[in-house]
DNA sequence: GCCGCAAGAAATATCTATATTATGCGATAG
DNA sequence: CTATCGCATAATATAGATATTTCTTGCGGC
């Protein structure tokens, strides 16, 4: 079973190009860019290094996953963050990676339900132990993409898994922004645990339920979290 | 009601960059550009009288958009062609355009009406006129795609929009690429009729249904296609 | 003679530094 | 108060320098 991801980020980056654009990436997702934020070359240049022409490629590339605005002759901007993107976001990856999940569990082979196991134990570990910063609130997303990742795994679509990587990036931003503090009073956990279950047992109708209620819910909470930002 | 698409593209291009961006789409999509061809530079910077910085801009930008890819330091290239993807995106198109046209007709007014009749119109008369070259060809993929943007125009998502428009332009590079003979034989302005009279019913699943057809016999073309010029 | 390998040369991609051009803002005139 | 001019800032494009890959060729070894 080939076990990287549709776009392969892992190994080294090979130009000054690559190196800039998974940079800003994760300062995009993270937040340490913040949404709407210009983005200017000589801030940039400093900030990482980096000449303009590699940051210029990294972020019409970004501008192409979305991350990333394009104005005319003014510049570049982080994507806007709004209660109606969050909705949308949410909704459209419910939809790919409900589909995706469904098509990835009938095909899942041995190795598949393996890497599905120790994700989520990496994850539950993480996530019964004691510590609670920033950094295991980031590490928390490492191992929580890596057991979602591993369901759909065995998902054989290219295109469909892409799809699904795109959004989930897109709602990770939203949810690390709005720091829901749901984190710790829902109980993802065991969300995660009745995924694992029905996952193994191989029902696709009880794992869909359950994916599309995981997201749902998360992005009720990110929504709400934005909308009392607002009124604040 | 706004008539702009998600991705605006229409105005002029204020910078060389999104004049070269607009240029290699099209002649990526339309076959100019052979799937799996390199992208030399040079080549380029004498096709169009334009500089590597903005080449380079454009390709990092169609790279985000999955029409071109980057290989490490080795260029760039025009996005493969294989039967696995034609089905691929055939079948995420039609998840994506069918839930989209499901949230356009119950919030079509009468504006939507109007435009989704315009463009059946101009899109009949082209398919029933005399004229058939390579120029018509692409004069009724025009029209198709103006067709298809008007019926799913109501939906409020931009996201989702977003998705289906990439979407559709991956299945036209499909199918320019395949030329398929069956727009031909197959009886695709009854298709289309079917489509707009659903439509203007507000009947969505009747919708639903005839445009899931509707792609997959076109995917379905594309699929056989390949495989016979592959066999051939 | 033929194959493999390695060194050098050519081609090409990538990056940097510089020049050009557009934009935004503040001052000033109407 | 509005509109226009000019300056400062910043984005964009070009041209040239650097580094990498790819191709070519020549030299043993088989």
């Amino acid at each position: 079973m080939k076990t990287t991801t549709a776009d392969s980020t892992t190994g080294p980056a090979k130009t000054t190009a690559e190196r800039a654009y998974r940079l800003l990436r994760e300062d995009i997702v993270s937040g340490a860019l913040a949404p709407g934020q210009k983005l200017k070359i000589e801030m940039l240049r400093s900030r990482y290094d980096i000449g303009s022409g590699p940051l210029r490629e990294a972020m019409s590339r970004l501008a192409g996953d979305h991350l990333v605005e394009i104005l005319g002759q003014r510049g570049f901007l982080v994507a806007p963050f709004t209660a109606q993107d969050a909705r949308e976001i949410g909704d459209l990856r419910k939809m790919v990676e409900a589909e995706a999940l469904g098509q990835s569990i009938p095909l899942g082979d041995s190795t598949w339900e393996e890497r599905v196991i120790t994700t989520f134990h990496r994850l539950e570990r993480q996530e019964t132990g004691p510590a609670q910063g920033v950094e295991a609130l980031s590490e928390w997303e490492r191992l929580n993409h890596a057991f979602h990742e591993a369901l759909v795994a065995a998902c054989p679509s290219v295109w469909l898994l892409r799809t699904r990587d795109s959004m989930f990036k897109h709602h990770e931003r939203y949810r690390r922004l709005s720091r829901v503090r749901t984190v710790l009073t829902r109980d993802i956990h065991t969300e995660h645990r009745e995924l694992l279950d029905a996952a193994l047992d191989k029902d696709v109708e009880m794992a869909q339920r359950v994916i599309r209620l995981h997201i749902e819910s998360t992005t009720q909470a990110v929504v709400l979290a934005i909308e009392n930002l607002a009124n604040a």
